[in-house]
Formats: structure tokens, C-alpha cells, sequence
RNA sequence: GGGUGCGUGGUGUAGUCUGGAUAUCAUGCUGGCCUUCUAAGCCGGUGACCCGGGUUCGAAUCCUGGCGCGCCCA
């Protein structure tokens, strides 16, 4: 309800300051109403009391009986409990969504163009993507999708674990496979373990993985070669993964930890220049204050190990520099789990300190909770191991492919298969960003995929039965954009006051990097559009009655599909 | 031990940044509603702010001290 309050603002102005108030006194009180049963916005005016030395139910009532008939065009007031009550009427209410109509974008405004980097996903080469990898894939191309909608230019960036020791025994595992010449046959379900199983078991192999390591960091050009067939073996994999989980990413977005390789010596002497360095067995580590190990002793971000390699944090900061001279951003985005909180600001306070980044630039760490398995712990397979993305997508669309062929058998079965794919997938989606990051969450098939309740489900079917209006009758959707829209039901007037409130929420989500701001306005849209529908007849109505209702259908059908685009979940026309 | 996040009806959650009225929504349980646009739905009932202090006219929200759980600490 911001566009009622701002509208609010200028009208209230002189009434106030003509009671003796300063803006800065009452401005902020002016808000979206914390009960809607009561207003869309209110004024509490209990703290002007000491200014005013009035009760709050005599100053509540005294601006009711200045404001006069200046809001007559905008919204009901009255005065109750010492609060003021703005209730917006139809004829503003409508006048809003007719905007909205017209508009493309659905009153979603541009923002000045900012350049912001996203680092989302980042999987292992030689591994399967596994469950670890979701939410940070899920949320980081939400907030990709978001951002961009606002108008913003985002550099989503994939860190993928590409590079560092363990390299060295994948590749002599890979030669003693016999894979080196045909990579086709490597499976990735056990190619890592046995090898590091081999590493810890084989001390001649242990070896010579060591030394391959050493040559893979001179960039000799057979292993470089050898290393190559890992990276791209794994691309396809990756790739597969993200078209059927329906993210924006592909290879343009990869920026391994190979990339800032050659970087990593120019960090160490800008911190060794910057008098940051310090000696501490061996390696080369920043101490910073505010931080202690288990025995309260100072913790360092180590820099450089006492062997020469180099640990996360270095590539990380060579990242940062990345950033900042060559994709020109100052705005950086980590999708990263709860668990690195104090990692990435150890990284951003060295960062600083080294002058590698000002102060004007925003790092974020945008962190996200555990995925739980219904027993509790953090979802594991049968076996323990990590769940497969792959695996966990495909059931769902499996899953999602059973319900709908018992909820509507007359479906065909291509269209039937392409549904079962947008459920399913919205499904594992919307469970994960339809609630603050910050939860751990417990993955439950039966309640993501039901039908009930705050899910995708939900909101698809929502939309779906709005395209089947249309369809019924053959109408064409975009007739209805310039069509006058005028509420005048109890839950035309609600579904219209939620309507508007999406661009809000779009923002909010935005601003706090929380995509679940979006999915509950979205869910408010749909509940009003699923009880608007139940008692207001769309197709049966007279002349301007339906023109008006179906002008509404399709600004809900609209809103709800862009809005669960940007969260990267489809919307079927049917199921 | 230090750091960090979380704690809201039986269950899951929104609201906490920026204090405001009768605390959101869902699920569960329960009672109703289909010869009419998809009942995969709608309408009603039921039921909650971890505990103690403080600040305030007013605290789920801010401060402080506990308790419980998760995660992190070469």
C-alpha cells in the first residue's frame, strides 16, 4: 500500500504542519495497516501526544475533521482508538489496476542500472551435483531473475571447484582407468571416491598424484589437457542439471577457481604490501581482531599455505579484485550456506583492509539453511550419501507426472509430461523460496507437491483455471488490455488490493535478497483470485460487468506468472 | 569456551530491520458448499509469540540475562 501512502503524504502535509508538527514527527507513522480488517493504511497518533499535549483520540480526531473532504477521491477515514484509518475506495483501487493493465511490466518500475555480480550454484567437477547444491541454485537464480527484472545488469557467476590438490589424484585415476583417451565411460557416481580411496590406501599413487599436482600448477600441457577432459566432462553434467531444473545458467556463467589461478601471487603482495602478512608455522596468514579460535587465540585467514598452495580465501579475494577491475561491478552477491558466515567476513574485512574494495562497494553474503530429511538430520540418501540433484528432479517430475494423470486423466500424454514437468520442478522451487533463507527446511514430497496450501501447485492451478476461462470462450487475452476495470465486490476489491501489492513486494524481495517476500504476496494473489472466483461469476456476467472481471482474470494471470518467473517456476495454461 | 542463526496454535510458517489496535497464512482437526467459468476449490469453527528483567503511553518486534536447537571456529 505504499502508492496509498505516498499519495497520502502531500494531502496530509499542510493539515499537519498547521497543527504545529514537523514532518519528521509524523511522517513515518503513516503505514501500511498492521490489521487490513481495519484499513489498508493507518496513523497511530499516540505518539504526537507528547508534542501536542492532546490525547491521541482528540488529535486522531482533529486531523479527521481538517483532512475534510480532501480524500474523498483516494480513500475513507475515520478515526478509532486514537489511530486514523485510510481505507482506499474502488474507484481508486480500480483506477490502479487499469494502470497496471496497460502496463507491461504490471507497475514493476525500472531502477537506475546497477552491475551486480550473483555467485550462485558452484558444484565440483568429477562429482554429481547433490542436494548441497540446490538452494544456492534455486535462490541465486531467483534473485538473478528478480534483479534483472528491475533492471539491473547481474554477472551470475559459478564457482566451480575446478582446481587444488585433489585434482592431482583424479587425473592419475583417470589414466589408471584408462579414460584418458575416451572420457565418455567416466561415472561420476564413484570416480571420486575411489580415487581418494586409492589416494588414502596407495601410497605409489599417493605419490604420483602428488607430483601431478605440481605439474598440473606449471600448466604442463598433457595434464592441462587431462584436467581439461575432467572440466568438460563435468560441464555436460552440470548443464544437464540446470535444463531440466529450468536455471539460467550455462557455461558463459562458469568462473572455476582456475580462473583466478595466475591472480593468486599478486594478492599475496598487495596484503604483503599493504603490511597485512604474517608468519605462523609456516604459512602466510592475515590475523584480524575480533576474531578468536578455541582457545581464544587469534584466528588468522590463512593466505598462502607453509607448503605454497593456496586456500579459498586467496581465490576469493583474487575474486573480489576480479570484480571490481575487470566486470566493473560493486555490488557482489554470495548464495552461499549459513555454515560460511564467517568466512566471507573474514574475506570482506581483509578485502578492505587491503583496499582491494572501498567501503562504497556491497558484499553481501546472502546465506540459506540446511535442507532436512524428514528424520531431522540434513537430507541424506538411503545410504547416507549426498542425494543426487538429478535423481531428486527427476522423482519429482515423476511424482508430479502420477498426480496429474489421477487428478485429470484427459489430459494427453505430451501434454500430460510437459505439465508434470513444471509442477514438479516449481514444486522443489517454491518449497524452498516460499520461506526466509534463513530456515533450515524440511523436504517433504507429499507437502510441495500437494495442492493444498502455500505450494506451487497452488499457484499454478490458480493460474491455470483463469487460462481456462479465457479458453473456454475463445477469448483473446490481450482484448481485455484496454477494457475499464471496476471493482465493486468485497472480493473483487481484495483480490485488487493484492494485486497491488506486487510491485511492493518485488522490491522488498529485492532489497533484502528474500525471494520468499515475493512467493507470499503471490500466494495472498492467488487465495483472492481463488475466492474471488468462487463467488463472482466471470463468463455469466452482464456487458461491463465481465469485461471488467476478465480484464481483472487477466492481470491475476499475468501477475501470478511473471511473478513465479522470476522465482524460475512456469506457469502451465492448463492441468 | 567464542561466534552466528533460529525459537510464534498439534505441525509448518509471515510479521521482527522501521514498536501501535483483536498476531498472518497454511496444514491438521471440525461443520457446511458442486445439475452453473477446473471442488486440484470456497465459506465457517478450533488453536500460538521459549522464560525472566528493562525501556515505552504501548513490546512477538528494541535492550539485557537465561534456556533449547542448528551451524562455524587452520
Amino acid at each position: 500500500m505504499r502508492d496509498l501512502i505516498e499519495v497520502l503524504h502531500p494531502i496530509l502535509n499542510p493539515v499537519m504542519s498547521d497543527m504545529g508538527l514537523l514532518e519528521s514527527d509524523w511522517k513515518d507513522l503513516v503505514s501500511s495497516s498492521t490489521d487490513t480488517s481495519f484499513a489498508d493504511v493507518a496513523m497511530p497518533c499516540h505518539s504526537l501526544s507528547k508534542v501536542l499535549r492532546k490525547s491521541p483520540l482528540d488529535i486522531a480526531d482533529e486531523v479527521l475533521d481538517k483532512l475534510g473532504d480532501s480524500t474523498s477521491k483516494i480513500c475513507e477515514v475515520t478515526s478509532v482508538n486514537g489511530f486514523l484509518n485510510f481505507s482506499a475506495n474502488a474507484k481508486w483501487l480500480s483506477n490502479k489496476l487499469q494502470n497496471s493493465l496497460a502496463d507491461e511490466r504490471l507497475g514493476v518500475s525500472i531502477e537506475e542500472n546497477r552491475t551486480i555480480v550473483i555467485d550462485y550454484s558452484s558444484p565440483n567437477v568429477a562429482k554429481h551435483m547433490h542436494v548441497g547444491h540446490l538452494r544456492s541454485t534455486v535462490i541465486g537464480d531467483a534473485l538473478n531473475r528478480m534483479l534483472t527484472y528491475k533492471g539491473h545488469k547481474v554477472v551470475a557467476e559459478n564457482h566451480i571447484g575446478d582446481w587444488g590438490t585433489p585434482f592431482g589424484m583424479l587425473i592419475e585415476h583417470l589414466i589408471d582407468l584408462g579414460l584418458d583417451s575416451n572420457s565418455d565411460f567416466i561415472d561420476f557416481n564413484s570416480f571420486y571416491s575411489d580415487a581418494r580411496l586409492k589416494f588414502d590406501s596407495d601410497s605409489e599413487f599417493a605419490t604420483r598424484s602428488r607430483a601431478r599436482v605440481v605439474r598440473m600448477q606449471a600448466s604442463e600441457p598433457g595434464t592441462i589437457e587431462l584436467w581439461q577432459m575432467l572440466v568438460d566432462k563435468s560441464l555436460i553434467h552440470f548443464n544437464e542439471v540446470y535444463q531440466r531444473m529450468d536455471v539460467l545458467l550455462t557455461n558463459e556463467n562458469i568462473a572455476g577457481e582456475s580462473k583466478y589461478e595466475a591472480t593468486l601471487p599478486l594478492i599475496v603482495d598487495k596484503l604483503e604490501d599493504a603490511g597485512l602478512l604474517e608468519e605462523s608455522e609456516g604459512a602466510k596468514v592475515v590475523y584480524l581482531d575480533n576474531w578468536t579460535n578455541r582457545e581464544g587465540e587469534p584466528l588468522p585467514l590463512i593466505i598462502q599455505k607453509a607448503d605454497g598452495g593456496y586456500n579459498y580465501a586467496t581465490s576469493d579475494l583474487a575474486c573480489i579484485l576480479d570484480r571490481i577491475e575487470n566486470v566493473g561491478s560493486r555490488e557482489f552477491l554470495y548464495v552461499v550456506g549459513a555454515e560460511q558466515a564467517q568466512h566471507f567476513a573474514m574475506v570482506f574485512e581483509v578485502a578492505r583492509k587491503a583496499n582491494l574494495m572501498d567501503d562504497g562497494v556491497k558484499a553481501i553474503h546472502v546465506p540459506f539453511g540446511l535442507v532436512m530429511g524428514t528424520d531431522g538430520k540434513k537430507l541424506a540418501s538411503r545410504t547416507g550419501g549426498a542425494v543426487h540433484l538429478n535423481d531428486l528432479l527427476m522423482e519429482a517430475v515423476e511424482r508430479a507426472d502420477s498426480i496429474v494423470a489421477d487428478k485429470n486423466p484427459s489430459l494427453s500424454e505430451t501434454d500430460r509430461a510437459e505439465v508434470a514437468e513444471m509442477l514438479g520442478i516449481g514444486a522443489i522451487k517454491y518449497a524452498d523460496l516460499s520461506t526466509d533463507r534463513n530456515n533450515n527446511y524440511t523436504f517433504e514430497w507429499e507437502k510441495m507437491l500437494s495442492f493444498d496450501g502455500n505450494t506451487a501447485p497452488y499457484l499454478q492451478y490458480a493460474h491455470a483455471r483463469i487460462c481456462s476461462i479465457f479458453s473456454k470462450e475463445g477469448i483473446d487475452r490481450k482484448s481485455t488490455r484496454q477494457a475499464s476495470i471496476n471493482l465493486s465486490e468485497d472480493r473483487e476489491l481484495n483480490l485488487g488490493r493484492a494485486l497491488i501489492g506486487f510491485p511492493e513486494s518485488l522490491d522488498s524481495a529485492c532489497l533484502s535478497h528474500s525471494p520468499h517476500k515475493l512467493a507470499t504476496q503471490l500466494h495472498t494473489i492467488a487465495q483472492a483470485f481463488a475466492s474471488f472466483y468462487e463467488a463472482c461469476s466471470v463468463l455469466g456476467s452482464e456487458e461491463e460487468v465481465r469485461e471488467s472481471r476478465l480484464a481483472l482474470c487477466d492481470l491475476t494471470a499475468r501477475t501470478l506468472q511473471t511473478g513465479l518467473g522470476l522465482l524460475g517456476i512456469a506457469s502451465p495454461q492448463r492441468m
